[in-house]
DNA sequence: TACGGTCCGGTAAGCGCTTACCGGTAAGCG
DNA sequence: CGCTTACCGGTAAGCGCTTACCGGACCGTA
């Protein structure tokens, strides 16, 4: 407040300890409540800290400390530079989780450094490698990387990947896909007694479609309920997606089994949108499910029935996980979070005998 | 690949010029083509960095450089933990800010580091002193500090902020308000000939609501028109707010003015809404404008006229600010960027007449 | 053959911090 | 009253990197 500083940023824990009188060591220990300094000593320090708005380099204090408190987050955009409609929900899922991560870091003291990767970047694994070097560890969202990226990645830092599979250097969290299917299905075939299911899949390429769609073939299988299935049912994730199946699949003269499940909410959207325009009614003529009971799952017509994934704990537990293997060298190799069944209307359920988990 | 590495992380650039038989000098000038070294030489550099995965600290070469090649940016969540359904806007500008921003940076080489802040945290400017000891510099999002918070941050690190106003210390980057009303005010005043005009105003305590309820009062004035002001216009930039508005305006027995401005389009939604359930026709009856231009603009009843901000070259520019003053200690202290006027049908323009800018 | 000029690449210092180690002072004890 | 013990706090090393500086090798020229 009072001296004329030198240039801004060249404020070092010297200048703090001359200001105090004291030595660097001293100032280093107030500032990290290490040892155990005389109140006055420790007055002095922090009365010339404030008084030169010091913070301590953390470059610095990396570099001897062998800790940066620094958690490199990776997602992938969509694309370019618009933002289209159906884009939102998944930007919202993926700042939920970055959410998540943050809470749990900020009780670490780490901070996110984070990073986008659009669809046809290139050097991404040279980009993500970069952004390392700045970070104790990273957690990369779904769908980033080959498997081969993430083994060379691996090999810099710790990494955690989200809603994937862990390979032998890296960890991976996700949601317990296989209890969602699952529950959905019991419920279906054994409370409200369909006896044909169908499944729109989400995008081929992930692995957590890949976990649902297999779960929901096994599990139908052992409730005895006959299954339909097919390119037809290949949707994409998007409502766009979820109608064109209804669509096809209607103009192909094809019956509609009893139920069907949809990869996600968004999906199931799409499905009861195109259902109500061919005047099929939810449910019943057909009860619909979906998969991450996002915000507006409740506000539809018939509200939807669906699995609640715990996003914002995904995020904290994909930190810990990190922590505990930058920290101790050890983490869990592959952590599943449990889901909750969320009963509403569209599978049948009234609205009384329906237990909104909300 | 072969050889079992020592405990990961713990790998530098003495392992990399020993295995490339060098020394450390050459691989730090292979890495980052300093120098002229002989292409064997830096052929030899590159396999064993490639064959042993490594990465250069960045904590070291921040110490050693100067310079983090970090940005901290900062932005405040609205609420602790559940995210209602207006909050989506706010969130969406924020991304797409960050996401300039983080366009700017990658040009630069450098990441984000990125911090939310609650409504009711203590602590923030510690917290984000702790922060700003992370990274070169700082942008700070609409609303975040005090002033004197601000010259405490900006004692520490170069400051940019957004949509404020800048002090002696920080330097801030915001869209042209003044512009954006002028437009409106004289394209319904002069070319639509209306001659009473209300505002529907933001939360009282952002710069840009001020800034453009000022701009509405001098320009009005300027162009001869009556306006309409008072307690009664106090909205808050929710949909919420504006449909209140309306909805006291109109119980209170006032008579509307000929056109409305409005804070934000998420607040010419609520007040487009509300006219509609009380037969108050728009345009016909009172011409309605918005501020931003969102997604959904367009695809109201009846289209949307307002003012684009061009938020992507907002962060960008931002984070350019920040850079230029990082690097040459030089930085525009108060920058402005043009808006551009969307003209559709709210404000009594015919589809044909009105020339969208999309 | 000898000498000057180039060009590479190695050696070492230093970035700002933490902390092991050690020396000095004061209190406790015989 | 002198010696041990404890307690603070200072000195200096070292974290992994960049780069100024310097020396050696090789070329060209006389």
């Amino acid at each position: 407040m009072a001296e004329p500083k030198k240039a801004k940023g060249t404020l070092t824990i010297y200048d703090v300890a001359k200001l105090a009188g004291v030595s660097i060591a001293s100032v280093s220990r107030v500032l990290n409540g290490q040892g155990t300094p005389r109140a006055e000593t420790r007055d002095r320090v922090m009365r010339a800290v404030r008084e030169l708005s010091f913070v301590p380099d953390g470059a610095a204090r990396a570099l001897s400390n062998g800790l940066k408190e620094v958690v490199g987050v990776v997602f992938r955009r969509e694309n370019g530079e618009t933002y289209l409609e159906g884009e939102d929900e998944s930007f919202l899922f993926i700042d939920v989780i970055n959410r998540g991560i943050e809470v749990g870091a900020r009780r670490r003291g780490f901070d996110l450094l984070i990073s986008s990767v659009g669809f046809n970047d290139d050097n991404v694994v040279e980009r993500i490698g970069a952004l390392a070097g700045k970070a104790d560890g990273l957690i990369l969202h779904d769908r980033m990387l080959s498997a081969a990226g993430i083994a060379r990645l691996a090999d810099m830092v710790p990494v955690v990947t989200l809603a994937g599979t862990s390979t032998p250097a890296s960890m991976n969290v996700r949601c317990d896909n296989e209890a969602g299917i699952r529950d959905l299905v019991r419920h279906l075939v054994i409370e409200h007694g369909y006896r044909s299911l169908g499944y729109v899949s989400g995008r081929a390429d992930s692995p957590d479609n890949r976990t649902r769609q297999h779960a929901f073939e096994t599990e139908a299988v052992a409730v005895g309920a006959e299954i339909d299935t097919g390119q037809a049912w290949q949707g994409n994730y998007s409502a766009a997606g979820g109608a064109n199946v209804v669509e096809s699949l209607l103009a192909a003269g094809r019956k509609l089994p009893r139920a069907i499940l949809c990869a996600n909410d968004q999906t199931a959207l799409g499905v009861i949108h195109a259902l109500a325009q061919r005047g099929v009614r939810v449910p019943q003529d057909v009860a619909i499910t979906g998969f991450d009971d996002v915000p507006v799952a409740r506000h539809l017509h018939p509200p939807l029935t669906t699995v609640r994934q715990p996003m914002q704990e995904l995020g904290a537990m994909a930190f810990e996980i990190l922590y505990s293997r930058i920290s101790a060298a050890a983490g869990k190799a592959d952590t599943v979070l449990p889901v909750e069944l969320v009963v509403r209307e569209s599978c049948g359920c009234t609205s009384s005998s329906a237990k909104d988990g909300a």
